[in-house]
DNA sequence: TCATTATAGTGGCATATACCACTAAATTTT
DNA sequence: AAAATTTAGTGGTATATGCCACTATAATGA
């Protein structure tokens, strides 16, 4: 780690940074597959997430994403300037307003959910379909809320200040 | 998938999706423990790739951290601003510039190392340690040339087109 | 019920990251 | 060597994503 090692793997030695940069890899690898919908697959996500979950409030869907809810707010507005999407107001709770597709926005998804098969078959041919399934998983577990407890509460040695 | 299949995981069905995920949650949690540096966790990767490769060029960086160059451009602005970097023009090819750690920076990227070593080990330690390495490992070959070489020409079944 | 607090969203600002068009400089062709 | 091509960076624009401050509304407590 003296800046002189040779071989050191510098990309390679921070899980964080590892796991960025191969998310890059993978958003323009299946950005490329999506390329002739015309969505992201950010986007593709974000719309199979509200058709999954049927007119999620913006807050479930911010939370199912692990995302920042202004984050979120800010991620649906192209998608909603193209009229993929609609935000309506809950009638219940007039605070919350719920996402869903519009008749556009059920079509431009089934386009690229097409596309989107095709690149999940890519990436479980290339990574390995059993490996495939272990990434998802070992993501899923990051993504959870106890392991962010974990890591948080980790009484490891290491410095962990007490205070 | 059709929307109503209650135990479904809407969440962690798609590979690219998931990764973002993840991702978004350990930045989090990097970038909490980083914080006191006023550096994020991004922003310590960087100066970390700086500072382990010896005043790289511009373009062997973003190579080297499979990003965009412009993107990489972008993303050192707010560092240089506050002078924790320099660009310096290479000698032999004008067209170079080489990134490089000020003083300041060296210092910085001191102190967010000490942070950095208390969230490695916080994560190895709620992750696992060898599954932390295998981690590691799965997204530096999703990172790989090779790996995007596979993806792309995969003759799988599925649709791909030869054109 | 009224004041306090908690919850859901919005808008502004900042960083992360990509694409495109353009410039400058080096390399290759002819 | 002049022209064509490739390579390295820059600046603009757009999406992705986070934080903070602020608003509206609901839920709680005095």
């Amino acid at each position: 780690m003296d800046g002189k090692t040779e071989g050191f793997e510098s990309w390679a030695y921070c899980s964080n940074s590892a796991l960025r940069r191969a998310t890059r890899q993978l958003g323009q690898l299946y950005d490329d597959v999506l390329a002739p919908s015309g969505l992201k697959a950010t986007q593709y996500g974000l719309l199979s997430q509200i058709h999954f979950n049927g007119n999620p409030s913006l807050k479930s869907l911010a939370d199912g994403l692990v995302m920042d809810l202004s984050a979120l707010g800010h991620t649906l507005k192209p998608l909603i300037r193209d009229g993929l999407l609609e935000l309506v107001p809950d009638e219940k709770d007039r605070r919350v307003k719920r996402a869903g597709l519009t008749e556009i926005g059920v079509e431009k998804w089934q386009e690229a959910h097409l596309l989107w098969r095709e690149a999940h078959s890519r990436f479980d041919n290339a990574f390995g379909e059993e490996e495939s399934a272990a990434l998802r998983n070992a993501m899923n577990r990051i993504a959870s809320p106890d392991f962010a407890k974990t890591f948080v509460a980790d009484p490891a040695k290491g410095g962990g200040s007490a205070s």
